[in-house]
DNA sequence: ATGTCGGCCGGAGGCCGA
């Protein structure tokens, strides 16, 4: 079972990108993030060609999760039990079952500053995912949380920790908030960086920061005990941050001894 | 670091969000 998790930063402004890495990485199932995609706009037909079935959440012009896969998806949900809002709740998670996989796919609150309303909504937003997750891990099923989590567990996780003090991303209440996903019996999957000793995900845009390799790991993949138990290795795509018309996020890849249940086809 | 993207409206370029 190959395993992957990406922000595509609008899946219209990357499809080409994002057909040329399915093709070139062949993943079984991918959690994306940041689709910006209408409902009824994914492109499926284009990812359908190369053998996967989409399950997309989306609430318009922001936010957007989607999962797709090769190896069946089914259960498909939207959202979860308890959700919050700002004030209504947004398209930041979506779950289904692909190959015998409970998959998650989530796009955590930025929180802006930790003075903004925002800051308690993703604050609020990571509790209430912690109790989705408590009531769902009772299945004994492997199961992943994938996403963009806005929040970099360690200082080892952020370019230049002194520049971070009281931004958010860092600050104790958002990692004690990853602590408690990891209090429930998920494994934090640290991939392999390819480049460079920190395995970071997501460079600004702005001011060279990927090419002075100035990021942070925000991205991640949880995993239950089962799963992590089947992961064999794990590594950031950084090429797919290089060139013309990059996401600001770079995939993560994970590779698993799960030998996909078909459910359905 | 505040240097760039992407979406929206609307038909350019300013505004919002990250």
């Amino acid at each position: 079972m190959r395993l992957a998790t990406w922000n595509v930063n609008s899946v219209k402004a990357r499809l080409p990108r994002l057909l040329d890495w399915l093709a070139g990485t062949r993943p079984d199932v991918v959690c994306l993030q940041e689709t910006k995609c209408p409902d009824g706009a994914f492109p499926v037909t284009e990812v359908g060609a190369l053998g996967y079935t989409v399950a997309s959440h989306s609430d318009g012009r922001w936010n957007g999760v989607a999962i797709l896969s090769r190896v069946g998806l089914a259960d498909v949900t939207v959202g979860f039990p308890g959700e919050p809002g700002f004030p209504e709740p947004e398209a930041r998670a979506i779950s289904a079952t692909c190959g015998g996989l409970r998959v998650w796919s989530v796009y955590v609150p930025n929180g802006r500053t930790p003075d903004d309303p925002h800051y308690a909504y993703k604050l609020a937003w990571l509790a209430a995912l912690r109790d989705a997750l408590d009531t769902e891990l009772t299945n004994a099923a492997p199961l992943a949380v994938c996403g963009d989590f806005n929040v970099a567990p360690t200082d080892d996780d952020v370019w230049d920790p002194a520049l971070f003090v009281s931004s958010t991303h860092v600050t104790p209440p958002e990692r004690a908030a990853l602590a408690a996903l990891r209090d429930l019996g998920l494994t934090d999957v640290v991939p392999t960086p390819m480049k460079g000793p920190h395995p970071f995900t997501y460079w600004d845009y702005r001011a060279g920061m990927f090419h002075q390799n100035k990021g942070m790991r925000i991205d991640l993949v949880y995993a239950s005990a089962p799963l992590a138990r089947a992961v064999r290795s794990a590594y950031v795509d950084r090429e797919a941050r290089k060139g013309k018309g990059p996401s600001d996020h770079a995939p993560i890849v994970v590779d698993a001894d799960l030998t996909p249940t078909v459910e359905s086809f």
